[in-house]
DNA sequence: GCTTGACCTTCCCATAATAGGAAGCGCCAC
DNA sequence: GTGGCGCTTCCTATTATGGGAAGGTCAAGC
């Protein structure tokens, strides 16, 4: 199948598909016209990328979960690893957005939000003038 | 005083206050030598901005911030309603954040993570081939 | 006065992931 | 034999930040 059809089939836009091929990440076959050609082994492919994408792995991580998938002998302990490494992250990341979130919040709390020019948020911005260590 | 000076005393790096500058962002005055120079003011500003980019702001809110902070006559409406909807897209990531590091934690626990190749993050990832929608 | 070194300048490139568009060609159905 | 869609490559943009090159400037030391 062509391009289009491997986009359709497996959720990701033909543009990422050829971005993915030129980063390395996949490849296809060409046909007598030039024309990338996809099997149902790409497709799987592509949607384990795009799995692996919704569940927030940078591209890097989803190349190497790639190559583990590929390889019928891996150990399952680079995935886990992998894994438990980027739940890490993820929950660090989604803690500091939290702890923004609530320290804003809680500054908007005492924020008027009408006609009047004082407002916590922005003294707050404007004032603390030490660094955050 | 110069953009080294400035850069200390606010916590932004010398190339971030030029590239502020190249986005409209701050202005700076020129000496003789057409090197930058900042005032006490200048510097002031750049540490506000710095605490917005602390709290997640993007540059875009970050300058309409600033222009309200400018404007003395301002209303606190606008900066309550900035800052909440920020509040929004903050909790709306975190949360998202959350929900992939739980769905991947909950694989990860069904992993075995030893030399045996089974493995239900790669069948997760592989598998479930339907769009999301 | 000349060297040294720290500082400044501008300009280009890189990151991560995705999208939009332009210019040009191929392919299939009618 | 042509219209229109699909395909190709290449360029540009996004967001925020950093790295580095090549060169100008200034102050201090000898």
């Amino acid at each position: 199948m062509n391009i289009g059809d491997a986009a359709r089939a497996s959720g990701i836009s033909a543009k990422m598909i050829r971005h993915y091929e030129a980063i390395g990440l996949i490849s296809a076959g060409r046909g007598a016209n030039q024309y990338r050609v996809y099997t149902q082994a790409d497709v799987a492919e592509l949607r384990f990328i795009r799995h692996a994408r919704d569940l927030g792995f940078p591209l890097q991580d989803v190349k190497r979960l790639l190559d583990l998938w590929r390889n019928r002998a891996r150990a399952s302990l680079e995935v886990k690893r992998l894994a438990l490494d980027h739940v890490a992250a993820l929950e660090a990341k989604a803690k500091s957005l939290s702890a923004m979130a609530e320290s804003l919040r809680h500054l908007a709390e005492h924020c008027h939000g009408d006609a009047r020019p004082d407002c916590p948020i922005l003294e707050e911005l404007a004032g603390k003038d030490d660094r955050h260590g």
